[in-house]
DNA sequence: GGTACTAAACACA
DNA sequence: TGTGTTTAGTACC
């Protein structure tokens, strides 16, 4: 049977991810079956625990929730909502996951969020045992930070964390510190620009408990919003195939945050665009459908961001003396052809500079070291998440799947290039027109596992 | 010192 | 005009 595997492959569930209490990843590897069910495999090289397997038969479309077993940290199920005890997914050294499916024609999209954490060879230790322990609720809450409003969407808890927490969190390396934390599901009827995740796993445990009290109940959302970053991951994350085009999420914002309420400012949109933009986990895809139309650009999370979570977006800022990034290991610096300005010189200048210069180059579309680094992330529509092909930091664990069979529609291709570990373009796309204008840094800040690499974080 | 927010210049479609 | 890129001032911790 030749049906396309609705469920990305890299890894099933990421489990909690408060490392300082808990590390839960449940590494799955998904491949068809040929009776219309899919089966899901942990990743044998990380996971010690016996082979746990998914088979998915049923027609329904369950939301899954995950439950906490108490008084083991290590244990988690997954179960289907409503609760079917034939079909719930447990865990243990030789239990078999079973969990039903909807399979369609639309990809179901079962977000892989895994900790490297756990699955490195760092953290060998993924430790999964019988569980048969009551079940407690890990998380059903509305987004904290909406406050009461955030029921209106369907929206679901996800990452907001205080401050500090969301912060320490952002920028914590993989290998320590999965990032947010959201495992939400699609399934059954595809729901463009959707705004619900039937199906969440809020990672955040006991050090900062989770309510709508701890933002002050959205009195001034402005103020209890997470970074602009993490909301724009999260309605990245909201959505089936992980991409929105900017203008949805301007309305995301609007719904889902208290940065769009005033509708005579537009700042609050140019920090969007300016993060997205910035922050390398958020990359450009433009849907080249022909037909002279205007072309629409998505945004779209690499994969290090659909599992790690995004990271900072002032990562890129330099110092403005040394020209040193502002990190003091190694971050990634703008891979400016020659020093001097890209951007203009922010606002309250003190004069008003004449308009005609312009001492930026104008990008080289195929200078050779953005053309041979060009990666095309893959959408989740098809057989992944949106993956980036690249070789991975050490203590990745290596994709499920063989890639290189892999291909995007042909409408589609990425505006963002420049990782170095790549793949090839055969067919190097026609690099857009304002992504790269002024020769878009191809380092900026995310370029995942390159910085990871590195020690960057 | 790091991060986030914000403003703004600029290019291009 | 909308979008994307970039710099930089400022506030906050
Ligand atoms: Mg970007």
């Amino acid at each position: 049977m030749d049906r396309s595997f609705p469920v990305s492959p890299f890894h099933l569930a990421q489990m909690p991810t408060d490392q300082r209490e808990l590390e839960h990843t449940v590494l799955v590897q998904t491949r068809p079956s040929d009776d219309g069910m899919f089966q899901v495999k942990p990743l044998q090289p990380y996971n010690p625990c016996s082979p746990a397997e998914l088979w998915a038969a049923s027609r329904s479309a369950p939301q899954m929730k995950f439950y906490h077993c108490p008084g083991d940290s290590d244990l988690w199920r997954a179960i289907p909502e409503p609760y079917e005890p034939s079909s719930r997914i447990s865990c243990g050294p030789d239990s078999t996951y079973f969990a039903p499916v909807y399979m369609d024609s639309h990809p179901i999209s079962i977000p892989m969020i895994s900790s490297p954490t756990a699955i490195g060879p760092q953290s060998p230790g993924l430790r999964q045992e019988a569980c048969d322990g009551s079940l407690e609720r890990v998380s059903d809450a509305c987004a904290p930070w909406m406050g009461s409003r955030s029921s209106h969407s369907g929206y679901h808890d996800q990452l907001k964390m205080e401050e500090s927490d969301s912060m320490a969190h952002i920028n914590a390396t993989p290998r320590t510190s999965p990032s947010p934390i959201s495992i939400s599901s699609y399934h059954s009827s595809p729901q463009p620009y959707s705004a619900s995740s039937p199906v969440t796993v809020n990672m955040k445990t006991s050090a900062s408990p989770q309510t709508t009290s701890d933002y002050g109940g959205s009195e001034d959302d402005n103020h209890t919003d997470p970074p602009y970053s993490q909301l724009i991951w999260q309605a990245l994350m909201d959505q089936p195939d992980r991409r929105l085009p900017l203008q949805k999420i301007y309305e995301w914002f609007e719904k889902n945050t208290g940065k769009g309420r005033d509708q005579t400012q537009k700042g609050w949109q140019n920090s969007i665009r300016h993060n997205l933009s910035m922050n390398a986990g958020f990359i450009a895809v433009r849907d080249g459908s022909p037909g002279g139309k205007r072309t629409m650009n998505y945004w779209c999370l690499t994969e290090e961001a659909i599992q790690n979570g995004i990271q900072s977006t002032t990562r890129y800022r330099r110092d403005i003396k040394g020209r040193k990034p502002s990190n003091t290991t190694e971050a990634p610096i703008p891979n400016h052809p020659e020093p001097g300005r890209r951007g203009e010189r922010p606002g309250r200048r003190s004069k008003p500079r004449s308009s005609h210069q312009d001492n930026r180059r104008p990008t080289p579309l195929h200078r050779p070291e953005t053309l041979a680094s060009c990666v095309q992330p893959r959408p989740i529509t098809e057989a992944g998440a949106g993956a980036f092909p690249q070789s991975l930091p050490p203590g990745y664990p290596a994709p499920p799947m063989d890639l290189t069979g892999a291909h995007w529609p042909s409408n589609t291709y990425v505006q963002t290039f420049g990782f170095n570990d790549v793949i090839s373009c055969t067919t190097p796309p026609h690099i857009p027109d304002q992504m790269h204008q002024y020769g878009a840094n191809p380092s900026s800040d995310g370029s995942s596992f390159h910085y990871q690499n590195s020690g960057w974080n």
